[in-house]
DNA sequence: CCGTTCTGAGGACATATGTCCTATCCTCTT
DNA sequence: AAGAGGATAGGACATATGTCCTCAGAACGG
């Protein structure tokens, strides 16, 4: 899962991913590449972060777990992005849990060494604000979204996410309900109204219900279901 | 509103809030303190900013005006805060509206003067992530708030938010129903919705209704109803 | 002073969503 | 193969909230 690669392997990833101007020189002996498989957790709610992970291919999945047990989903999450952020500025416990939705690489960065190397390194922390607005935005306009849009309309827009993956010409279309009670909370509804949209969203054609799987019919009709679409 | 004090004044001042490590000197000459009355807009949604402001003093209210006109509160802030922070990181308009609840006094600090003289100056940098990770904080829990809570534990919340300010002790538990309207359209929902909901508080005894006022009875009650407290 | 208009409160109804419960089906054990 | 236990879909009902409409009182012009 782990990667050390020669430094001049790193410099020249970084470089290709356009980071190289935020990592001072001696910051960089202290990276690492780490790479998931789909449905590994990178990070887990509750826990004492440790490290910044900025991400540089594939997909995630960011979601947060209540004392009742209720999962709500956050955002999904493309390159590039960073986890763990808020929780070294504010040095709190890791507020959600993050999933590999694809296979995915990151960069990995000890907080500590963060702290030694890149505290006053501008490039670095205007990278960090910059991430971190678009994070806030991003937050802003889920919170409308959800205020705005019925569970239908997020329903469709989860699914429109779940199924299409720009990277990811498999198995388009297709839904796992290994677990249908999960898809209820990370819309943030109750299964039993979960189920009733599904129906409904059959009845309309829409997508198609078979054993265990979903499989979606009419991508456009979903599309203008969903409205705007929040998850991407 | 505006107002330029001798630069020893101004230097002093900014050493009380703890603010002088944040702007180096060339960029002091570039601040100016300004002071806004209970109301007065600080800066309004749509519009491009061109200033930072931090608050020092004071209550503010930032609320949303959707396509349709409809008014949704956001949070109120207090000292210390930022506001034009995500826009001026982002470089776009306005996202929100702010408004003065009490006599306010804040710092204005020009974007063209910040690109000059604080790009690097990592404290500021520093500064500012502090403030919209907490900020993205606050918004993660708003969102919360309003998925988990009905509309009658966020009109509690935003009574007991708008009658009772810590540093004002004049007029405790009165709330100007100026325009009820407003008040549904800041907490999310319509007016009749709010009509009922009033109408059931005031049958259990926590407020008052009157010609135009609305007197709060039962402080604490109304906090149990609240729940968290998602304004203040 | 009277009719007109306007605004705010509330009634009636529709819709969205949650809660609890039940029937069905599948799997696993014995 | 029969029974137990769990998972899943859906029925019945309750609650929260939105929409539309009406009525009464305030404001206002003539």
């Amino acid at each position: 899962m782990k990667e050390r690669s020669k430094p001049s392997d790193l410099e020249q990833e970084l470089a290709h991913y356009k980071l190289l101007p935020l990592f001072p020189e001696p910051l960089r002996a202290h990276l690492t590449f780490c790479n998931f498989g789909e449905g590994d957790l990178i990070c887990s709610q509750g826990e004492m972060p440790a490290y910044l992970y900025v991400l540089v291919k594939g997909k995630i999945k960011v979601y947060t777990t209540s004392e009742e047990g209720n999962t709500l989903i956050l955002s999904f999450l493309t390159p590039i992005e960073v986890i763990g952020d808020i929780e070294y500025i504010q040095g709190i416990p890791i507020m959600n849990t993050v999933e590999a939705v694809t296979p995915v690489r990151m960069i990995r960065v000890p907080f500590r060494s963060v702290n030694e190397f890149g505290r006053d390194h501008a490039p670095l922390l205007r990278f960090l604000l910059k991430i971190i607005a678009e994070k806030f935005q991003r937050k802003s306009s889920s919170l409308s979204f959800n205020l705005l849009h019925s569970v239908e309309a997020r329903l469709a827009s989860y699914l429109l996410s779940v199924c299409y993956d720009k990277n990811d010409v498999q198995f388009e279309g297709h839904v796992s309900l290994a677990s249908l009670k999960d898809t209820a909370n990370l819309i943030g509804t109750s299964y039993r109204h979960l189920n009733r949209v599904l129906k409904k969203l059959s009845a309309e054609g829409l997508i198609k219900r078979d054993k265990g799987f979903l499989q979606i019919l009419d991508r456009e009709g979903l599309r203008l279901v969903a409205g705007d679409n929040m998850y991407e």
